[in-house]
RNA sequence: GGAUCGUUAGCUCAAUUGGCAGAGCAGCUGACUCUUAAUCAGCGGGUUGUAGGUUCGAUUCCUACACGAUCCA
């Protein structure tokens, strides 16, 4: 703490006593430019470019110390260098897109003693004339400036950035503010799902929003979150899935829709798995798995054409390509050459006496969920290339239609890219009568104390039972589609505010407010 | 839920066997009109995540807790 002292400028709000020592002199500066006849915080700056404007302009053939003809720039941002050298300063001015260089002088500069007030990361606003220095950087020369609003607090080094995991992801704001890779980043998820929607509109799908808050949070195997509607006082989950609505458009007539929505699975957060994330979930009317993954393929390759400029993307040291067609793997065929398996998976009976003998963790799995787990120890990690793995096993997926010519398998297709899975696809269950079979068996999985197990919906059910057309449906985690597309590897650091134990008091007095 | 690792100045990091808690950047005062992590001189800044314990003495050893990271379930 230091004693020096802090005086409030005339008519402004109080001042704390206990106040860090960086922040006191940030506020000292703040009252000697207010001093000096400016405005504190003004409330808009008029200007006419960006910094990239400025660079893209450019001519190239500008020489050292030579003026820009003309034309006077005004410009916005935060001051994030700053050298001073007694009668002259440059400083480096950031805004969205880019940096640049100011140079500001005794000479030249309106106001240029309360530029020694400027604290690193204080926002100004400057107008002037780009030169080219001695050394060859195009720099505006700064005629006028004002400050914006000051920064009470220093920033992050400016050499080593911000590197605390923890503090990137609970003041986003700064992880944003110094590195401008996350800004770009977050911009290619912005664009990728700016895409998505572009190509699926074009196709004459309509988006629509399902409902957030559910009866019966179905459409999945995942606990849902709980909670209670006052009015109404009746406890109603967060949807873990946007199937079962999508699914009810499609009884109503609609023949293409598609979501992007949020869910809320309650489970815990590792570098894949956050309990909000983001889903693409499509429907059309009169296709099977054949025609979605048709258009899955064609959908991604273009996304990644539009993002990277080729069709192919390097994640995590290994090269993808996403040139057409992608390619299909048998799910039975795949697990059997994979774990070197001489029977047919499928004979659960079998592969159960085969895994306890190797997998002795794998001993309380039940029956119906080991070949999943099995697929997941032995073939998963290989698939880094798009691969459609498809005829799943039929027990794991109680929405999907059996397989038309094998009635131990699922009409269903797992895209799988560097290793994980991206998306499923589905021929669409609308039998309504074998819907609710696989609910109830479901139900008994319920019973024997698998609480992921489907909840029955016999809401949805009366919808099937009133006639589904036929139908391909898709989903894919956007999330991890922007771990792809940004070589992230983790869900972190797509996602702009990740879910965090809150610190310190801080969570108990949020819980009592 | 379990195991392991981590938490030191605003930021990035040191601190020998348990022996005065340090550096760079940032900050303050001064010098400096073409700098590039500007430079030069001087000066401040710490409840070492929290609470206990062992000890003459704890950043260091022990226990619990908080938060995070990685791996596993």
């Amino acid at each position: 703490m230091s004693d020096v002292p802090v005086s409030a400028a005339p008519g402004g709000p109080p001042r704390p006593d206990n106040l860090h020592e960086q922040t006191v002199s940030r506020l000292n500066n703040l009252d000697a430019q207010v001093a000096a006849g400016f405005e504190a915080s003004p409330y808009s700056y008029p200007r006419t470019h960006g910094t990239r404007d400025v660079l893209a302009a450019h001519p190239g053939d500008l020489e050292a110390g030579q003026d820009w003809p003309g034309e006077i720039y005004a410009l916005a941002g935060r001051v994030t260098l700053l050298r001073h050298m007694g009668k002259a300063a440059f400083a480096d001015l950031t805004d969205e897109h880019g940096s640049l260089q100011l140079h500001l002088s005794k000479q030249e500069t309106e106001n240029f003693d309360p530029t020694k007030k400027i604290d690193l990361g204080d926002i100004i606003g400057v107008r002037g004339v780009p030169f080219v220095t001695r050394t060859g950087q195009l720099t505006l020369r700064v005629t006028s400036w004002q400050p914006l609003v000051k920064s009470l607090h220093p920033l992050p080094s400016k050499f080593h950035g911000l590197q605390d995991e923890e503090l990137r992801a609970r003041r986003r704001y700064l992880d944003l503010m110094i590195n401008p890779e996350r800004r770009a980043a977050f911009r290619t998820r912005s664009k990728a799902i700016r895409y998505i929607r572009n190509f699926l509109d074009t196709r004459e799908f309509m988006e629509v929003e399902g409902p957030t808050l559910q009866v019966v949070a179905g459409g999945t195997e995942a606990k849902p979150f709980k909670t209670h509607h006052n009015a109404l006082s009746h406890d109603f989950s967060l949807r873990i899935s946007l199937e079962l609505y999508l699914k009810r458009l499609l009884v109503g007539g609609f023949e293409r829709v598609y979501e992007i929505g949020r869910n809320y699975r309650n489970e815990g957060v590792d570098r894949t798995h956050n309990p909000e994330f983001t889903m693409l979930e499509a429907y059309f009317a009169y296709g099977d798995y054949g025609d979605m993954m048709r258009l899955v393929e064609e959908m991604l390759s273009g996304l990644v054409q539009e993002v990277t400029g080729s069709d192919r993307l390097t994640y995590q040291g290994n090269e993808v390509s996403f040139a057409l067609p992608f390619k299909r793997l048998d799910f039975v065929t795949a697990l059997k050459e994979a774990a070197e398996l001489d029977f047919e998976p499928t004979d659960l009976a079998k592969l159960r006496e085969w895994t306890d003998a190797r997998h002795p963790e794998l001993r309380n799995v039940p029956d119906y969920k080991l070949l999943d787990k099995l697929f997941g120890e032995y073939v998963e990690d290989k698939l880094i290339q798009p691969t459609f793995v498809i005829d799943v096993p039929l027990a794991i997926s109680p929405l999907v239609k059996v397989h038309r010519s094998r009635p131990d398998l699922a009409e269903r297709a797992d895209l799988f890219v560097a290793g994980f899975e991206l998306a499923p696809i589905y021929s669409e269950l609308n039998d309504a009568l074998d819907q609710r079979a696989r609910f109830e068996a479901q139900s008994q999985r319920r019973d024997d104390g698998d609480d992921e197990a489907h909840e029955q919906d016999e809401d949805f059910l009366l919808a099937l039972e009133y006639g589904m057309p036929p139908a391909a449906g898709m989903g894919m985690g956007m999330d991890r589609l922007a771990m792809l597309l940004t070589d992230s590897d983790s869900i972190r650091d797509v996602l702009l505010f990740p879910l965090l134990r809150p610190e310190g008091q801080a969570g108990e007095a949020d819980a009592e407010a």
